[in-house]
DNA sequence: CGGGCGCTTGATTTGAATCAAACTGGGTGG
DNA sequence: CCACCCAGTTTGATTCAAATCAAGCGCCCG
């Protein structure tokens, strides 16, 4: 069980979709009773939380998943943020899991446990389904983004989905979870790389910069070019 | 309903995951009258078959999910192949769905008739949910291999996924569903790069072809290294 | 206060994109 | 039936952008 703090609870009514007030609630409790709530630090492998089969849900903070070529070369195959599932396509025995920051927590509940919820509670059961359609959806624009052909491109629509995905207001900064090196590894390129077309970007006045973790995109419109 | 020439009848029963064959007949039954049957020509758009967020299943051919992007560029995102399952993540009104082959099949069913039948066979909930699943896995391990640096280690990553995808005998040629052009748009490559990096791999004797469509992996050893 | 990590910038190299052109095979129409 | 056409493929020459190699900087954490 984790402890009511309340943004648990109001994520999982986020999240659930029934139009039904009570239904939520109800089923929201019962997500929050069956839980298992974690913390992690900054790139503190996580990958137990998921172990034998359980499935979790960023709480707070942010999960990279990625693998480990036998080249040193680490590829980020997808970054979950608040909100996010893990464990939806299990036996993916060649991907780790690794806090991004410090305070990621992670609820996670066992696989019979998630059945026996399922059961009681439909509404659960298509939350799990729209959770994995939101996969889907991630790894597919991802691919759009890391299909692009100049660095530009590729970072400029990271940026604009991550500035989609957090929680950013109308021209407030973003702050980014990730390094350049993870920007990079989740990209394809290299950190200089990765480096420079930032500095482009904001001498360019495209974006701007309150220090490197901080961003403001000041023109959306040249960075969304392109994306159908 | 789609005709019963057997193939459809027992991939659906390959699909299906309970080790009672009377309940995976009957399930596999269900599905087959509920179906709607469709083929389609060789780059002929099937996003028709998927209207009203309909759920589809590729019975035979291939079918390719991709976006034209504003300066023509073309980026496959995902390659049906028999067993696939399309619209499981709908509302991507950004991609378009094209018939790779001659004669590809899709069997398709409406959202409501999905629900209906979930309910009264839980073992299609289960199967769907396996095959989202499958959907997740195949866009990690294709991100896997275009966040690979160089072109022979994508192409080779390429091949290697393939082969393990079509039903390829061993020692046996595999027949290349897709044209240079669809394996460039779905890497991110040019065409001219991906025809000579499969010339440079059948020189070093890592694979050989008989025409440009019949490819025999002779060292996978060396393709598959460096994934984990 | 020191050390190291994360970030940035510069110089050079390399590999893929691009531009250009020839070849193949299957299909069509005369 | 044959000539033609065209999409797909292959090869070559050149260009260009990103990787690599190298080094300095700022800052957070210990």
């Amino acid at each position: 069980m984790l402890k009511d703090d309340g943004t648990a609870i109001r994520l999982f009514r986020r999240l659930l979709s029934p139009a039904d007030s009570k239904v939520r609630d109800s089923a929201a409790e019962a997500l929050r009773v069956a839980a298992n709530d974690t913390e992690w630090r900054r790139n503190q492998p996580c990958d137990s939380a998921m172990a034998g089969g359980r499935i979790g849900c960023v709480l707070g903070g942010a999960v990279r998943k990625y693998s480990l070529r036998s080249d040193g070369h680490r590829q980020i195959v997808d970054l979950l943020l608040m909100g996010d599932f893990l464990g939806l396509a299990p036996t993916d025995s060649c991907f780790s899991l690794e806090a991004v920051s410090n305070g990621t927590r992670i609820a996670s509940f066992k696989r019979d446990q998630v059945k026996a919820l399922e059961e009681a509670q439909p509404a659960i059961l298509e939350m799990l389904r729209d959770r994995a359609a939101d996969a889907i959806r991630r790894l597919e624009y991802h691919l759009l983004v890391q299909g692009r052909t100049t660095a530009i491109e590729k970072v400029g629509g990271y940026l604009m989905v991550l500035c989609q995905r957090l929680p950013v207001g109308k021209d407030e900064a973003m702050v980014l979870p990730v390094s350049r090196y993870d920007i990079a590894d989740h990209l394809g390129l290299a950190v200089e790389t990765v480096s420079r077309t930032m500095t482009t970007l904001r001498r360019c006045g495209i974006i701007s910069m309150a220090g490197p973790r901080e961003v403001i995109i000041r023109q959306p419109a040249i960075l969304a070019e392109g994306f159908a």
